[in-house]
DNA sequence: TGATCAATCCCTGTTTCGGGGGATTTTTCT
DNA sequence: AGAAAAATCCCCCGAAACAGGGATTGATCA
């Protein structure tokens, strides 16, 4: 019987040791390489081609969420699960639109991971229990409006404190485009005003 | 010769697991416990007295913020390392205020860890080195205006789309008042709309 | 090729905000 | 008891935001 090859990512060691010393403990499980960026990933994928990578979601330069991408255009074969702090929870429609398999929190124990491993490498989709919870929040979480690219970039510069008329002056366009770009924004987030809008955007992680 | 008795906390099997890799690799550290909040933080320092604590900040219930203060009401004594994730940064100066002595990055690596730890023991402050750099950044982080609770109210009410009368009427008081803690408001954050106001209240964790 | 959508521009109101003043009463702390 | 800070209230005015319409140009796509 072969195991199961992972690779795992994270640019903190603390959290790669970790794993290291969880996956060692699961029989059926052989750790292929440790990553501590996606360029070491994406080599590492090349060099040993696991059955699984592991991938923390926020990682300077490249995030897990572009590596997750580029895994499934260039080793389609590879499953992926992501992974992630309770507080960034709201990545997982963008992770699993990218093609993730799996999804678990970093507070996840030993039984959950294997879990994980066993359930994505039969070609399944997995949440973590923590995640699946709370439907409510999770509607909300994925109820992010679709902006234009136009209307982000108002919406950028509004967040930065920037009235109508000097959006537009920035923009080359009519303070009365702007004004429209506004108006949908308002309309897209559902509030009535400045305020709810930055909040909301804040919240959805778009300032 | 003594070894240097240490605790972690944090609620992320994953780091506690890292952790206690990466102490064992440490010759003059002895792991007393492994903790995964703070409630079995604080029985572990009862029964093993340990040199140093280790902490997450971000834990669920009981805070690593909050930890922090009982320990030094408690056991004095003890010192206690703080340790967050990179954009847990603004919570460094609330940490050091509450009697930290040391501050480390969930990226920091063994050495880094080895130091901290020897630094804090002398009785000296560490600071990972990755949170010296940017001053300017540190200042403006530490620069989280000191709010009254009713601006603190205020900002709340704001931050949720209520316009100035709508605020008065649930706060029972004139919309001039409202007006005022409103400007006060700007004026503390220094910025000169509701939209630089709950951007920078949503920075600083304020709403 | 027609439909849809993004992006642009325009108009008219009403309301709120932002900047500038000043003032009084509580609370809090020394 | 007295100072300082917080909370309250008041006024004016111009600028901006909000709400409601409508219209035109391109691009994209079924």
């Amino acid at each position: 019987m072969d195991k199961i090859k992972i690779l795992v990512t994270d640019d903190h060691p603390m959290v790669l040791e970790g794993m290291q010393t969880m996956l060692s403990q699961i029989s059926f499980v052989a750790i292929t390489g440790l990553a501590r960026n996606a360029y070491e990933a994406m080599e590492l994928i090349k060099a040993n081609s696991p059955h699984i990578v592991i991938t923390d979601i926020s990682m300077p330069e490249i995030s897990g969420i572009e590596l997750t991408e580029k895994i499934r255009k260039e080793y389609p074969e590879v499953k992926v699960i992501a992974m992630s702090t309770f507080n960034e929870r709201s990545y997982i429609s963008r992770m699993v639109q990218n093609g993730a398999s799996g999804y678990i929190l970093k507070s996840a124990g030993r039984e959950e991971i294997e879990e994980a491993i066993l359930t994505v490498q039969e070609g399944k989709l997995y949440m973590s229990i923590d995640l699946q919870m709370n439907q409510q929040e999770q509607q909300e979480i994925s109820k992010t409006p679709l902006l234009t690219s136009r209307e982000k970039e108002v919406l950028l510069l509004i967040a930065e404190g920037y009235t109508n008329p000097q959006i537009a002056a920035k923009l080359f366009v009519s303070p009365y485009t702007v004004d429209s770009h506004r108006k949908n924004l308002l309309t897209k987030f559902d509030v009535n005003n400045t305020a709810g809008l930055i909040k909301l955007a804040a919240k959805h992680g778009l300032v």
